[in-house]
DNA sequence: CTCCTGCCCA
DNA sequence: TGGGCCGGAG
């Protein structure tokens, strides 16, 4: 079968199994891009203490984080991990919105989506998979967002080598999928999911999973 | 102990 | 290409 026709099945099959992911948690824009840099390399429920723990200082906002002095928000976010370099990283982020869009979050939302998607791979600390996440969750950008996940679950299924990189994976599902920022995010939220539950890292569960026999 | 919706640096 | 960053859950 064709990678094309193997693509559309697999989200037919997740969708079907799982139902909509209702994805990204997150209450809003500014919320969401947060939580796509603390959430690098971390488990969601260790961003969402850190989340919390900036609410509860009324930090969670574009002035009072860009007010906040790094050493505070490393305190704050240390549920995350990683907390000194993702401090520093959330600084960079919003001098980048600061200069580039006058600290408007929607300028950079609304700005063109390869224009934005080149000012966030500026930024020290965010990489391709946070620039699509932020670009997809908060602006609706038709960017599919590839993560570790997605190679594993892809690469088990012989749909790419093992060896493929960021930009390789994400042009087989653009070139493959009409550009429509729900099915990407419904797609996105769903391989994320299924490997979690069924393709994990260690004893994946290949004979309950979903997608077993799907290349078939 | 391993793993978690990465990324940077040498 | 490999190591460092890092707390929390299982």
């Amino acid at each position: 079968m064709s990678n094309s026709i193997i693509i559309n099945t697999i989200y037919q099959r997740l969708y079907s199994y799982y139902g909509p992911q209702n994805w990204w948690p997150g209450e809003t824009p500014f919320e969401i891009l947060v939580g796509a840099v603390l959430t690098q390399n971390t488990n969601w429920s260790n961003v969402v203490k850190a989340i919390n723990n900036l609410k509860a200082r009324q930090m969670l906002s574009f002035d009072a984080l860009q007010a906040a002095a790094v050493e505070e928000i490393a305190e704050c976010i240390r549920p995350s991990g990683y907390y000194n370099l993702k401090a520093q990283r959330l600084g960079n982020l919003l001098q980048m919105i600061a200069r580039e869009y006058g600290g408007e979050l929607d300028g950079l939302l609304s700005d063109q989506t390869s224009r934005a998607r080149d000012n966030l791979l500026s930024v020290k600390g965010i990489g391709p998979e946070t620039a699509d996440a932020i670009l997809l969750y908060c602006g609706n950008h038709p960017l599919f967002v590839v993560d570790a996940y997605t190679h594993r679950v892809f690469s088990r299924h012989s749909l790419v080598p093992e060896e493929c990189d960021y930009n390789e994976l994400q042009e087989l599902f653009m070139d493959t999928l009409h550009p429509d920022p729900q099915l990407y995010n419904e797609y996105h939220a769903l391989i994320v999911r299924v490997g979690k539950e069924y393709c994990k890292k260690s004893n994946p569960l290949c004979e309950q999973c979903p997608l077993m026999g799907v290349e078939e």
